[in-house]
DNA sequence: TTAATATATGAACATTTATTAAATTGTTCA
DNA sequence: TGAACAATTTAATAAATGTTCATATATTAA
């Protein structure tokens, strides 16, 4: 359950969702090139950082090629979770 | 995605996760017994303050039956994403 | 009406998380 | 080598969360 809370934790977040989504679409992918996707306002210091903590928890895996590190999701059985709350939860 | 996030954020903790564990295998329940479910240091203060976040994040429902309160989940859909992170992420 | 029970609320505090800027590491290429 | 680029790290700060305690509200029973 402690395991859930932190996996949940290091997605939970509307940046992080996204990230997860275009990678979904398009793995894998450079962070340049995922900030680009992001948004106008996305900085790459907060991309890495993001990065970096939905790797920590094992959401994502990383593969350096050249000076370029490219991300893809660990188990895309995770991409589930959009199914599980689409049209749930609604306020 | 937002939405999507705001719900994620509501469960995203260990005691969240063990009530939505408890409630789908008997729902509804009174906030005494929940607490009795989650485990010796549970206190009615806390899982009231968790209840009524899941319930703002429309994850729980509620309905008073003289004292007491009764909360249920308001979308099974939601149970799936136990589904989708066992045997993921593993840091 | 008072007491007892069930739950909610608010304040206070510690902890965690998110964001930004600045400095740093590592890689490629001229 | 050193300039340019890609990404990470660190530090600083702001904002959100989780927990506990004290208090308040509501319902029922005596």
């Amino acid at each position: 359950m402690e395991h859930a809370a932190k996996v949940l934790k290091a997605i939970a977040h509307p940046v992080k969702l996204e990230i997860l989504k275009i990678l979904a679409a398009a793995e894998p992918m450079d962070v340049t090139t995922l900030c680009g996707h992001v948004g106008m306002d996305c900085q790459i210091s907060m991309m890495s950082h993001h990065l970096a903590k939905m790797k920590d928890n094992g959401v994502l895996t990383s593969q350096k090629h050249g000076k370029q590190v490219f991300y893809s999701i660990a188990n895309r059985k995770l991409l589930n979770i959009f199914n599980c709350i689409e049209n749930c939860g609604d306020a």
